[in-house]
DNA sequence: ATAAGAGCTACAGCAACTGTAGGTTCAAGC
DNA sequence: GCTTGAACCTACAGTTGCTGTAGCTCTTAT
């Protein structure tokens, strides 16, 4: 038999150990398969998925992706970008850069609340919650340093 | 008339004012009261929900809470405990301090984030994706600094 | 031959809203 | 009294990125 997907053969794994050796569930590779992630692999003549090397390295840009906090959409780019190796990678390093930018965001907006949960948690002495700091705190926005 | 709720004749507002004193939308009040965070406020004539006083503070503390970072059982047990206000506040405490733990994790793991994303976005030079160091730290988890 | 384990589809659920459609009510101006 | 536009109403779909479940079928080892 000739191999019809340029997959077949060359791995032929099934769908559990694509999501073994990429860190993921099943469902979530079947999930990518739905939402056009990943391409619909060839079938087995029980109807089950096989899989070739080439989709388990697509499946592993996806997930490492993913570990670097990429959203799904961000990684369609990524990945349509990859696949022409030939444009500039302007438009990728954009991404990066972007992500970067609302990463450092969040991190500042994090270090704030921080700081204010620090503030509330060691405000509380013990006792009821008549007297409690951190539920009065949470009730009274005039009570905080910042805004948020 | 008498007032059948205790909200009623206090300030008498309607969803929007609630929404607006409180810095969230419409339909996010609506939000709160179907999943039970908000009681179900009186009715004037023409069916509109009409908000008293304590309603609005309750809304205001749910605000003030999610700003914190909290969830909405969180802030569910929150209120449940600031309607008690004679028992101990270490509940509260305790809400707070597992809260404050998760959050700095979570700047950890942004800040490590943020140093790979930082060196990958260094690493690219301009020129083709085929060059890329982007694409290709995404592509190759061996070049990473540590694990995510 | 059988039984465990893996795989299949289809769909519901999570968090915390947000947006939309298609209608009703209110308040102000004339 | 009438009109108009804003605000309000309910009900439901969509967002993001999966995860879990039910009720099957298929593979593989004994």
């Amino acid at each position: 038999m000739t191999a019809k997907h340029a997959d077949i053969g060359l791995a032929d794994i099934g769908i559990g150990e694509m999501a073994r050796l990429s860190g993921c569930k099943v469902q979530t590779v079947r999930y990518y398969e739905e939402t056009g992630l990943m391409p619909e692999p060839a079938r087995n003549s029980g109807n089950q998925r096989r899989y070739g090397r080439a989709s388990l390295e697509r499946l592993k840009f996806i997930r490492h992706c993913r570990n670097f906090g990429f959203g799904l959409n961000a990684i369609r780019e990524l990945l349509s970008l990859s696949e022409d190796p030939n444009q500039s990678c302007e438009a990728a390093d954009k991404l990066a850069s972007k992500h970067l930018a609302a990463v450092i965001l969040r991190i500042e907006q994090l270090q704030t609340l921080r700081e204010e949960l620090t503030r509330m948690t060691n405000a509380c002495a013990g006792g009821i919650v008549a007297d409690c700091r951190v539920v009065e705190m949470l009730a009274d926005h005039s009570m905080c340093d910042g805004e948020h």
